[in-house]
RNA sequence: GGCCUCGUGGCGGAAUGGUUACGCAGAGGACUGCAAAUCCUUAUAUCCCGGUUCGAUUCCGGGCGAGGCCUCCA
């Protein structure tokens, strides 16, 4: 069994991954709150992820890795929107209709960047009793106190194993010094955190936890520490065990950088607190940041990059034929190749010059596989340098980079097989023989094709080149371009055509 | 203000206490009637200043630059 290793945001270092269970491998990572498109930001942790994902299949199988990823559909953000967008319709009504829509354009969004479906993807509303006797628990156990109706996480009575503040390497005293919130009235402590608050009357709301009359809503955090443990650990069902046994822990918890603090640490104060445990998931990993042509993305410098404005982008490999929907998967898998050329922890700066570049080399890694007709049945070994790549701390470049091996080698047996366990689909994308990347839709038909290549051949068996110009110029006006090779066998000349290629500028 | 990350050729990007992989773009060549494709070859880089060391891009300190968190933003 290859041994893997995974930088650990807990121990700031690069640890050996061993599962608490090889037979069932955990996986939490934090996933969209739907209220708008998502970005390419969000697209980082999604790909990075779905690498990680298919790692640990094909390290311990495919029917023994359970990966959740949750949807936020609760959150002060999507009321806000959601009034803004239905200004007609009762909010919680709303509410649903923007929820469920966004989150059903999340979804494609990302399948077109190549990810798998988590197995399970817990939505908050659906766990909103869950999230009740979560509370309830965390307030007999003296972790949470109520307060002016709302439920806090009390910092202070938290102890040292594991401590506040661990994860992201923050001290208790630093973050109250640099604290530049105006602290709320009800609060015990500064650093206290919400878990339950009260809702207005038009606000969504549920029934609150014991003790507080009114309706309310939960805190953002504890969504996650409710639907890792729903779905993660022992059946929810049973009432909640206490006790530090590996029983409450899970393998690996996921997410951007930006959620170290507070998300992943409030998090870890609440699992752990509710089970008596000393830490909730034994590897944390985060992925880097994204800059946009150089610049902080966001709204207000217009550079703001949605997973639906890449998959609209525009590339040398398309013809202007190309249907909508082609584009759209080849766009996505361009980025997806684009995004994984960058160890996930570094700073990645997203270009259009660099999603060109990627779209460049992976259409030539896709010709070869066609050329040689790939067959992925086979198995050829080849994942083993590309596994061991990925087994340290998921290193997507130096995977990429014995692909490249495999291409030059024009192995394409070997590549097929790396680019698949990479998530780059061979099969029903590429070698579908109508395929309109690869067989791009021209003013005329193949066999019209081939009779003028056949008389283009017998023209310049006469060395007539006139004739077998024009005849080569009239298919490209028609959009063919023809390719002569020699049979290096025979000496024989080969006419191959393909749809010429739309020549977008390279910008930017 | 506090905590933290990053800085490698035109671009992307690994790795490393000891001739800086690889890809994209560029240049030259081969092949070709001409093209295109392909193949071969190839120039160019470790932010600055100190320190440790026989030797630093790598380790340490300082500086400069970019960015993140401390505001329920991946």
């Amino acid at each position: 069994m290859v041994a893997l290793r995974f930088y650990n945001t807990l121990t700031r270092r690069k640890d050996d991954f061993r599962p608490i269970d090889a037979a069932n491998v955990r996986l939490y990572v934090c996933g969209p709150t739907v209220y708008d498109y998502a970005h390419i930001g969000n697209a980082r942790p999604v790909i990075v992820f779905d690498v990680l994902y298919r790692l640990l299949r094909y390290i311990y199988g495919r029917d023994h890795v359970l990966y959740v990823r949750n949807i936020t559909d609760v959150d002060d953000k999507i009321n806000a929107r959601a009034v803004h967008d239905y200004p007609d319709l009762p909010l919680n009504e709303a509410i649903q209709r923007l929820t469920s829509a966004t989150n059903a354009q999340f979804q494609t969004d990302v399948a077109a960047l190549g990810c798998l479906d988590p197995d399970i993807q817990p939505r908050a509303t659906d766990h909103l009793a869950e999230m009740r006797a979560m509370i309830e628990r965390l307030i007999e156990r003296g972790y949470a106190y109520i307060a002016e109706d709302h439920v806090l996480f009390s910092v202070a009575s938290m102890g040292n194993n594991p401590r506040y503040g661990a994860l992201s390497g923050r001290l208790l005293g630093d973050m109250i010094a640099g604290a530049r919130v105006d602290v709320a009235s009800y609060k015990r402590d500064e650093m206290d955190f919400v878990l339950w608050k009260p809702s207005k009357e038009n606000e969504p709301s549920w029934l609150s936890p014991a003790g507080i009359s009114i309706r309310g809503r939960p805190g953002w955090h504890i969504e996650c520490s409710t639907m890792s443990m729903a779905k993660l650990l022992q059946p929810f069902g049973g009432g909640l065990s206490c006790d530090d046994t590996t029983a409450n822990i899970f393998d690996i918890h996921g997410g951007g950088l930006d959620l170290v603090f507070p998300h992943h640490e409030n998090e870890i104060a609440q699992s752990c607190s509710a089970f008596g445990t000393s830490r909730m998931a034994n590897i944390w990993m985060h992925n880097g940041f994204l800059q946009v042509e150089g610049q902080k993305m966001s709204k207000s410098r217009g550079n703001f990059i949605t997973i639906q404005n890449i998959l609209g982008e525009k590339f040398p490999q398309f013809t202007a034929e190309a249907d909508r929907k082609m584009r759209e998967s080849w766009a996505g898998l361009a980025a997806r190749f684009s995004m994984l050329q960058t160890h996930y922890r570094e700073p990645l700066n997203w270009t259009r010059r660099r999603l060109i570049a990627a779209s460049t080399e992976l259409y030539r890694w896709y010709e070869l596989l066609r050329e040689i007709n790939f067959d992925s049945s086979i198995d050829t070994g080849a994942y083993d340098a590309i596994v061991e790549a990925l087994a340290d701390d998921l290193n997507t470049s130096n995977a990429i980079t014995v692909l490249r091996r495999f291409y030059k080698n024009r192995d394409a047996r070997a590549l097929g097989k790396g680019m698949a366990l990479m998530g780059f689909p061979t099969q029903a994308l590429v070698f579908e023989k109508d395929n309109p990347l690869f067989v791009r839709k021209a003013a005329i038909s193949e066999a019209e094709i081939n009779t003028c290549i056949r008389e283009r051949l017998v023209a310049i068996a006469v060395k007539d080149w006139r004739k077998a110009d024009h005849i080569r110029d009239d298919l490209k006006k028609k959009g063919v371009f023809l390719k002569d090779a020699i049979n290096p066998e025979t000496g024989d000349r080969i006419t191959r055509w393909e749809v010429i290629r739309y020549n977008a500028p390279l910008s930017g």
